[in-house]
Order: structure tokens, then C-alpha cells, then sequence
DNA sequence: CTATTTTATCGGAATTAGCGCATAATAGGG
DNA sequence: CCCTATTATGCGCTAATTCCGATAAAATAG
């Protein structure tokens, strides 16, 4: 599992995988993070001008948070994070 | 350099420290991250409804990137980090 | 294969980023 | 102190999220 958030695709596969993980669905999630169904799911998409406040809610939502470090020449496993 | 970016002003924190030590006004930011000027004193000071794309090209351009990890408890010197 | 859950999408209304252009306000150096 | 570089605001505009109320479309269960 990736931590790697460079692109919004990246972000939007992690928010799906850690949503699953947690067997929820796009509504349960919404709801905990104060936005609709409609809004995971462009975000799990990967709709690059969401909202900070949206992704930053519906990581906490998901007990996950941001990080900024150094970027990193990504390695092997992080090249082409798709799914 | 705590690199926790749970708020909007902490992620505004940090790209501002990251800017001032590479001596970067923030319109030598803005023309790397192909933004404006306007947009990057939005950023730096909480803009909350700044577009994710936008945040992570100033991330690159300042050769940052997000990590996504689990929530961890706020030490004590992350708790209120402001500056 | 059918029914139910889940996810993607649609029209409209409201809100707002980010752009262009421009200028106050602030900070810093000489 | 003053002048300059830097940062914060301003107005009009376009574009796009997000909300609301629903509903297709797709996936899963029975």
C-alpha cells in the first residue's frame, strides 16, 4: 500500500482502497466526512480541482491524514500507481 | 518542520516555510508552480477551498509531495502548530 | 436470472477558485 | 527615514465544485 499523493488519481485510489478496507460504502463515508455520496465518488475518480477542505474531511474521515516530506524519485513500485 | 497537513493553515504553514528557506518570493513560486501570485498568498494563509491540483503543483514546485498515512496522535509539539 | 445495494451521472442553484489587470498594505534594506 | 520589494486585496469574468433532489448504470447478493 502506496502512501505516495503526487496526482489526484493517486489520492483518489488510496481514499478507495482505505474506504474498502474499511467496508464502507460511498455513502457511509459521506456522511461521516459532512459531504454526499456524489462527492466520494468524483473524488475516488480523481477529480483534480476538488476541494481541499473535501479531501482533507474525508481523509479524517477515514482516519488518515497528509503528510509533506521530500519528494522522492519514486521507485519501481510507485511508477504508474493506477490501482 | 513538523510536515503534519491536517488544516488548510498548517498545509499554508508549511509551503510558506518551505518557500522562505529556499529564498523564493511568492512570485517565483507562483511562476514555478504555474499560478499566480494571488494564489499562492491564498494558500499560505488557510484558503480552504483552494483546488487539490493547485496545491500539489506549488507541492512540486517546491519539490514536496504528500504522503497519506495513518492518524497518528497530535504530539505536544504539533499541537497548535501555527508557526 | 432477479432484486438489492452501490456507484456514476444529470439538471439546476449557489458558491468560489483562479485568471487578468491593478493597487493598497506591509516588510526590508540602504 | 525613505524607497523598493514583497505580500495582501480589489473588481469583473469564466469555469467548476458542491449541494439538493433524483435517477441511470453497474456490481453484488440471493
Amino acid at each position: 500500500m502506496t502512501d505516495l499523493a503526487r496526482t489526484p488519481q493517486q489520492i483518489g485510489n488510496l481514499v478507495r482502497r482505505a474506504r474498502k478496507k474499511r467496508d464502507l460504502s460511498q455513502t457511509q463515508l459521506a456522511d461521516q466526512a459532512g459531504v454526499r455520496q456524489e462527492t466520494i465518488s468524483l473524488i475516488e475518480t480523481g477529480n483534480p480541482a476538488a476541494r481541499l477542505e473535501t479531501i482533507l474531511a474525508v481523509l479524517a474521515a477515514l482516519d488518515l491524514e497528509f503528510r509533506i516530506v521530500a519528494r522522492r524519485k519514486a521507485g519501481p513500485a510507485e511508477i504508474e500507481e493506477i490501482f
